[in-house]
DNA sequence: ATATTTGCAAATAATTTGCACGTAA
DNA sequence: TTACGTGCAAATTATTTGCAAATAT
């Protein structure tokens, strides 16, 4: 059934690489894609697998686009944190969330990035469902 | 080519009356299932059709679900403000977003809606892209 | 040695499209 | 009447799965 035995093989290596070399939502054709340029040669399922299984692992949070193609990047989830996206390259920068109203200042101070954009979504419990 | 004459046709009005009566995100295979609960007989396509209209109105908001899906929601995107959805439902309340800070008050005093988990994207231009 | 991972090809699932027919204006 | 909308069936696209062969331990 699941694994857990952790593996290191080949496949695992490139899909890893290729992760850490980019600071973006990569989806699995273009992970696939790259694996490819640099000359090896991995099935894309196993990129589909390899990164579920990245996920699990706690390694890799998954997003889905506009257009619902899903997408990955690393990054721990357990730190809970924000990301601001670029919006010409897709570069993500990790922003924390002590002080909400800081948001925007210290995204210019810190990462010089510039919000045009934002979005967010509350998950709980409303009046009938407490 | 697009359509520029807004007819009104029984499909379109089903589906704005299944839209109007739901607040909360539904699938379009969802909102078919209701068109035909209700007794009309109007195909799948229609329906991503209809949706794909409404929301170049400006009539509906489309969301991709965390395994991809779309799913729709009356709602106009022009008058900015996010969503608080319910966990367990699904209702979905809309808040404005003037007082960063004051939001997880607010939603439960206005909505009475408890936050257990909020997501935040911002968009817009790296330090690299400016 | 043996449990896990991979590749391939086929299966799914969601969504889109071509086209002849139906319908609102 | 005639431009627009719909249904149906086939095409696309993203993702998943079965299974035999390959590989890490």
């Amino acid at each position: 059934m699941g694994s857990r035995a952790d593996y290191v093989t080949r496949p695992r290596e490139w899909i890893a690489a290729i992760l850490a070399r980019e600071p973006r939502f990569l989806s699995a054709a273009q992970i696939h894609e790259r694996v490819k340029r640099l000359g090896a040669r991995v099935s894309l399922s196993t990129v589909y697998r390899t990164l579920d299984y990245l996920r699990a692992k706690g390694d890799v949070t998954a997003r889905a686009e506009a257009d619902g193609e899903a997408t990955y990047m690393l990054c721990e989830p357990a730190k809970h944190h924000h990301h601001a996206i670029c919006r010409t390259c897709g570069r993500v920068e990790d922003v924390d969330c002590s002080a909400t109203d800081q948001f925007a200042e210290s995204l210019r101070a810190l990462h010089g990035f510039n919000i045009e954009e934002h979005a967010m979504e509350f998950f709980g419990k409303c009046r009938d469902c407490q």
